[in-house]
DNA sequence: TTCTACTCTCGAACCACGTTCGATAGTCGA
DNA sequence: TCGACTATCGAACGTGGTTCGAGAGTAGAA
């Protein structure tokens, strides 16, 4: 087997992708960098799908093997394209911190989370993924989230559910919002308004007997915005948090 | 093409699947019942990547043409599987309901769903892709959730809000916990508190000043349960409602 | 300079899987 | 007996992940 698995460190050889030297050489050069953020790129331009070892190579203009240096397989490329825009996320959540408040703290790193999310819609469903080596920043976020929440002056435990269903909370909302958009939104060929009006009218023609709950939301649902739910769901479990917080 | 797409009405030919009549034949009978059943077999057996259309065949005895003659591909296959189990899960919950207070019915559903899901990691990812008509029981469930939080009073689009956020909360914590056994806690040869313990020791060893919340919470960790943790986010998400219903 | 070792690139080849398609068997009603 | 329709079957195709061995490029030792 090769010689994968190395640390994030530079490659000694050349500079990292980007910058062409002088005289004109025939094989590429990578680097896990430029590795990671042409797989962002793909994830992000056409989904998780678009994302092949081959498609990646290309991009690279280079070989499909020559991935398999910097990345044990497609799991790991996917967990490390992951952890690569947490980076990005964790240094934006930064500046947002400081309230007095250690609930406002807490909001404003779920959101930030939640908002990188809704984005990338890939992003959901890898993100909780075996927080291993592989991925730092997860971790990272997990202990950023908790240092808030200690300020609240829980005991262990209590403040280790409460992380836990934050987290929970803004993953699986945000997964199931990657879900759905299944292929005409992405073309843009349907628009998303046009999307969830077309579930409202399906709504709208089943029997109200049996269904009354979705007609009693049925034009609250046509014209409800996905941002602005997950910050009422989180509203109400900070509710919860702050009066078990006694506050 | 062939033309798939038919009702779930029993097939007139024989009876399905398992009972052989008399005389010897050589051709497998199948029903769209009989695949659920074996692809649901195969998902709990081992895992999502275990359901193949050849793996699936084999099991049912027959080829894998045939598969094609009751699901379009593989992603109504999956979609008809997950909505499969969750006929059971609805019947269960039905007795579970029929308290006074709205909030414990809701707390009943949530949990049934999430008990149901920690048992099938698979059922975590699809369980919520595209409620469209492969997927009834999944609307039934949220309008039956539905049903309960309309009791508070609230105006439509605050039901609309709690309801997508316990299901998110759900959905989101139980796909959490399913995607994290890698491979060694399926078959067996590493027991669940193992993997835990491993975990623990790596965060053990990590830099106290950096990680203040991981170590304030490792021993918590070392010894939470899932479905406890879950009941302790729901708590406080329903903490949440109940403050804003008013009481 | 030459040799050697190590790092990295490359693409053909392999294999598993989803999916298609045409052939065909079984069954029912005319 | 003859269609017409329902179902089954498996060879074959295309795609995508992964392996592997051959070699290019570079750095340091001899």
């Amino acid at each position: 087997m090769p010689g994968p698995r190395r640390a994030a460190t530079a490659r000694p050889g050349r500079g990292p992708g980007a910058g062409a030297p002088a005289g004109g050489r025939r094989r590429a050069s990578h680097s896990l960098e430029a590795v990671l953020t042409a797989a962002v790129a793909l994830l992000d331009e056409a989904g998780e799908q678009a994302l092949t070892f081959r498609a990646l190579a290309a991009r690279l203009g280079g070989g499909v093997g020559s991935v398999y240096w910097y990345v044990s397989g497609k799991d790991e490329l996917l967990d490390r394209a992951a952890d690569h825009v947490l980076t990005g996320v964790l240094a934006d959540s930064e500046k947002l911190l400081g309230h007095e408040d250690p609930i406002e703290d807490l909001r404003a790193l779920a959101v930030t989370l939640f908002d990188a999310t809704v984005d990338r819609p890939w992003l959901g469903a890898y993100f909780m993924r075996s927080p291993g080596d592989e991925q730092p920043n997860q971790l990272l976020f997990f202990e950023r989230m908790g240092q808030q929440a200690m300020r609240l002056g829980l005991p262990p435990k209590q403040t280790f559910d409460a992380v836990s269903a934050v987290l929970g909370f803004v993953i699986g909302t945000a997964a199931d919002l990657g879900q759905q958009p299944p292929q005409e939104v992405l073309d843009g060929s349907v628009s998303r308004d046009d999307y969830v009006a077309r579930y409202a009218d399906a709504w709208r023609a089943m029997d109200p007997a049996t269904y009354p709950f979705l007609h009693f939301i049925l034009d609250e649902f046509a014209v409800h915005d996905d941002r602005e739910q997950f910050r009422a769901g989180l509203d109400l479990l900070l509710a919860g948090l702050r009066l078990q917080a006694g506050g």
